[in-house]
DNA sequence: ATGCATGCAAATCCTTTGCAATTGC
DNA sequence: GCAATTGCAAAGGATTTGCATGCAT
């Protein structure tokens, strides 16, 4: 999958470099999604002289091939996760210890509702959902 | 409908001051949400002397009683509406422009769906759609 | 009168930008 | 070799915090 991530860069006439490689190999390692200090901090053992400003670079460039989403949690700060190969899907974050568990089967069925229902020409949508998990509902009794 | 609001406050033995009295009126007279900024530069024309840090700590305090909710949109930053007395609904948000539409009758049946699938006991969702608009569509062409 | 709220200034945190040095192609 | 990319330092913008003063109850 890697592979098809960097055909897209050299497509793109964008420069495979070495924090290119390790940062599109960390966000496929993980389903859930990253924040840039996240990425940074996990990038940083395999190449030490790396600095967060060529993590934002680096997001904003997928971003921009769309190969990558940003996604915004509640209190938190934007992050990112990997679109290639991966089927639509929406999260749920738990209030609590901010686990997030990935939703995969949810019917597309409302979409079209809203596009009936309004002049907007829709191209994409958010849905995340806000609760507990089983542990932290269980520290909540 | 101002009234209750303050009344809720007065249960919560939090005080009425100007300040909060004129965020309260500002939020119920825009449907669609504001950032502190925003909001910030509604008080000022009636109470001059205020302060932006003021707005945060009572934007703070009111989402802690859940009279508002906090909304983060695509690449802005996060915002605020307040949910007395308002049906539950979504947005639509237009990518060129970031006009906000709000809508209203969607089916709520998917969020059963959710509940079922997941180990999460959901309690809240948010539902945003990114487009464009009538206006923004006709540039495009 | 008392304690909560406010204003102000400074600190903090995330993100962006400018520029010189470096690296991929 | 050239253009794109990086690292570094500094700037920018939103949000938070500490503290003295003011105000609601």
């Amino acid at each position: 999958m890697k592979r098809e991530v960097l055909e897209l860069l050299k497509e793109n006439k964008v420069k495979i470099t070495n924090e290119r490689e390790v940062i599109i190999e960390i966000l496929q390692q993980t389903t859930k999604p990253l924040s840039p200090a996240d990425i940074f901090l996990r990038v940083r053992p395999q190449l030490p002289k790396v600095n967060l400003t060529t993590i934002y670079r680096n997001l904003e460039m997928l971003e921009g091939l769309g190969l990558i989403k940003r996604v915004g949690f509640n209190k938190e700060y934007f992050s990112y996760e990997l679109l290639a190969n991966r089927p639509h899907h929406h999260h749920a974050i738990c209030k609590n210890c901010g686990k997030i568990e990935d939703l995969e089967n949810i019917s597309e069925k409302f979409v079209d509702q809203v596009s009936r229902q309004t002049s907007f020409k829709i191209e994409d949508h958010n849905l995340e959902f806000f609760g507990y998990c089983k542990n932290c509902r269980r520290e909540n009794l």
